[in-house]
DNA sequence: AGCACGCCGACT
DNA sequence: GTCGGCGTGCTC
């Protein structure tokens, strides 16, 4: 017997079931109002005495007595949520065991979803020809001529150079005139057929390969492979030209904010106009437009943060994510995602091509290749393009004297580059002056009040700052704790630091400073950067921001000041990320004629990852790397979930997690195992005290389903809180 | 999440 | 006798 079709459309009157963006954790029923609904539609619905956003999820479930029911009370302009988003959003709360609700609130963040679409003024030329010609009204008349579709007051009287008077005068006589238009108007038309830059062989074969996939329709996902330099960007831009020319939508997903103005131009010099942009920096006007346009097909391309994963595209044919590999794909707070993982999520609900681009996949991704779900496409370095020699620089024969950083040995091929004219790199991956403050005369740390992490000091702004929650102090003259005065001292380098001491050690050169919290817009640091890489800076001290996507043609020479930093610690990815970072700040040395070397100061040259890195030997780090979780059954060969437990007081949080690990039968029945409950890597942020436990299953097992009947035995009341974590990336 | 209802201490 | 503290529970 066939299953009855569910309907998609509700007459008036009709049983229907609607999600809110209210914690219900599930939809309720209404009725249908006049005219009736589709499926999808955006709904204001009366909850109690409220009226709250919701979308039409389908049928009613009839659970509740038909006299309860309430009618909706409007159903706004925007287009219906269409049935892939709905059922991505559905599998992507199973998947991060996120209420639903809570991930519909992510698909809904759009300013003034509820308004009549807003119109604005526009100016077009008229039918008459004034009566009186003058300059000025000459100039507006040019002005409108010139451009192709209306223009607002403010765009008109400077263009033309003009007072609004004028242009009133105009109108008055009909020869201009004025039309209403929606303000949310489509983005400039992208043209694929406007040429990019010429591509190598290799790179032509790539585009090609990908062009084949978007060509062919439905879901694939491919990792693009190829060091700095190699010209991913340009490939997947054929990717995105082809899926254009079809007449579906592209997105592309980048780790940084402060990367998307430079893509941007590399978009328009490709197709001839700006996409639309998705990230946090958007005013409310902005990103209701990008929101509307996406869901109305008036947007080809978004370019955006992670959270563009969630807007409601008419027609999604191809996701980018770059730099695949990057942490910040992960989702940290409020709803625990990985967006790259999403992204293969959401492309296979839409029949959408995924691209993943990478000099320095994930292990994931690389086992995913290696299993034969993903794609591979290698590019070959550029013509001219070499990766730089890469040497260590043993830090335990240096005898360097305590409070300085920088090894003879370093400095002197730094003044070798600067005397050739050429630049060099010196990267540290801490923000900051000194990550530690002390006080000499009682041993005090000044820690965050609110966390347990360390107050770092910013010299710049004469503040210690926490890396952890943003607070900040101004820097105390004397011991918070004894009292002593001109007591404290700054222990270990950050970026400020380095730079004061480059500054001593290099008298005569000029340092440019590169790291996140020094610079007050992606404009600011834009600017900065283009004009390092004309020349303007000898030395670059940098944090990991340089490590991301920025090309420094004259630079030479990288010395990395601590490759051991990221070698410290717990975490499961420490290898991986160090051998990620160390990659790519070292490809960002020797590019065109001029060939580069990498040094990394180390403690321990003899460790597996930083002989990997000095060999270049990709492959057996991965194959290492990938045999020593395949061997503990961690991820991506095991499957990994933690549970953070907070509240005001450490006792009940420690208490709920021992609760916890002792009901564990639902673990052990999928062959699950529970440890903990340990102190969180940051035990206390914000005022709350952290516990975690980590659960740890095989690759195939349940884990979601077992997860949920564990936590269903403990009641979490407030003020305790209980996140779940899957596949947690960060273990600190 | 709101916003109700509801059951005990200090006020007119 | 009443105002109001915020604990518990419901919203179709």
């Amino acid at each position: 017997m066939s299953k009855a079709p569910i309907p998609d459309a509700f007459p008036e009157g009709a049983r229907i079931a609607v999600l809110t963006t209210q914690p219900l954790g599930r939809p309720l029923d209404y009725r249908a109002p006049a005219g009736g609904l589709r499926a999808g539609a955006f709904v204001e619905v009366p909850l109690g005495p409220r009226k709250v956003l919701g979308v039409v999820w389908g049928p009613g479930t009839g659970e509740v007595a038909a006299g309860k029911l309430r009618s909706v009370l409007r159903v706004l302009d925007a287009a219906p949520m269409r049935p892939e988003l709905r059922a991505f959003l559905e599998r992507a709360a199973d998947y991060t065991l996120t209420p639903l609700p809570a991930m519909l609130r992510l698909a809904t963040r759009a300013p003034g979803l509820g308004d009549p679409p807003a119109m604005r003024r526009l100016f077009v030329a008229g039918e008459r020809a004034p009566t009186r010609m003058t300059d000025a009204r000459a100039r507006v008349l040019d002005a409108l001529e010139a451009a192709t579709s209306g223009l607002t007051l403010a765009e008109l009287t400077e263009a033309a150079g003009v007072s609004a008077s004028v242009v009133k005068g105009l109108v008055a006589q009909g020869a201009v005139a004025e039309i209403e238009t929606p303000r949310d108007a489509p983005f400039p038309r992208l043209d694929p057929e406007v040429r990019g830059k010429p591509l190598s062989a290799d790179q032509a074969a790539a585009a090609e390969a990908l062009r084949a996939g978007v060509a062919a329709g439905g879901y694939a996902t491919t990792l693009l492979k190829g060091v700095t330099g190699s010209g991913k960007t340009e490939v997947y831009l054929e990717a995105v030209a082809e899926c254009l020319a079809r007449g579906r939508q592209a997105l592309v997903l980048l780790p940084e904010i402060a990367l998307t103005a430079e893509f941007l131009d590399r978009v328009e010099a490709r197709f001839g106009a700006r996409p639309a942009e998705w990230h946090s920096g958007l005013t409310m006007t902005e990103r209701r437009r990008v929101w509307r346009m996406t869901g109305e097909g008036g947007a080809q391309m978004v370019v955006g943060a992670r959270s563009a994963l969630f807007l409601p595209f008419a027609d999604l044919g191809l996701v980018i994510v770059d730099e695949e590999h990057d942490s910040s794909y992960k989702q940290e707070e409020g709803v625990l995602y990985n967006a790259r993982d999403m992204s293969v999520l959401r492309a296979a609900h839409a029949g959408a091509q995924v691209v993943l681009a990478s000099a320095t996949p994930s292990l994931e991704t690389w086992a995913n290749v290696e299993a034969g779900k993903y794609d591979r496409l290698e590019l070959a370095a550029r013509f001219g393009a070499v990766l730089p020699e890469m040497r260590a620089i043993d830090m335990r024969a240096e005898g360097l004297p305590a409070g300085r950083w920088i090894s003879e040995t370093l400095a002197r091929a730094v003044e070798t580059r600067i005397a050739a004219g050429e630049q060099a790199l010196l990267f540290i991956n801490r923000r900051g002056y000194a990550p530690v403050t002390l006080c000499r005369a009682c041993g005090h740390q000044i820690a965050c009040p609110d966390c347990d992490a360390r107050l770092v000091e910013h010299r710049f702004l004469k503040r210690l700052v926490c890396h952890q929650c943003g607070e900040s102090i101004p820097t105390p003259a004397a011991c918070p704790e004894c009292g002593k005065e001109e007591s404290l001292a700054a222990i270990g380098p950050g970026v400020e630091r380095l730079a004061e001491e480059a500054q001593a050690r290099f008298p005569e050169a000029r340092l440019a400073v590169l790291s996140s919290d020094l610079f007050a817009s992606a404009r600011a640091l834009k600017a900065e950067i283009a004009a390092i890489a004309e020349g303007g800076a000898d030395i670059v001290i940098g944090t990991q921001l340089v490590a991301k996507g920025h090309n420094f043609p004259l630079l030479t020479l990288v010395g990395v000041i601590d490759a051991d930093l990221a070698l410290h610690g717990s975490d499961l990815r420490a290898a991986e990320r160090t051998f990620q970072l160390m990659r790519q700040v070292a490809g960002r040395a020797g590019r065109k004629e001029k060939p580069g070397v990498a040094m990394l100061q180390t403690h321990q040259p003899d460790h597996p990852v930083i002989r990997a890195i000095l060999a270049g030997d990709e492959e057996g780090f991965w194959r290492a790397e990938a045999a020593a979780r395949q061997a503990t059954g961690m991820p991506p060969y095991g499957r990994l979930a933690g549970i953070i437990l907070s509240g005001p007081e450490p006792e009940p949080v420690f208490q709920l997690g021992q609760a916890l690990a002792r009901a564990d039968g639902p673990l052990r029945r999928i062959g699950a195992e529970v440890w903990g409950p340990a102190p969180a890597p940051i035990a206390r942020i914000r005022g709350r005290h952290r516990v975690r436990l980590l659960v740890k299953a095989a690759k195939g097992a349940p884990l979601q389903p077992a997860l949920s009947e564990w936590l269903a035995q403990v009641e979490v009341k407030a003020p305790l809180r209980l996140a779940v974590d899957i596949d947690p990336q960060s273990f600190f």
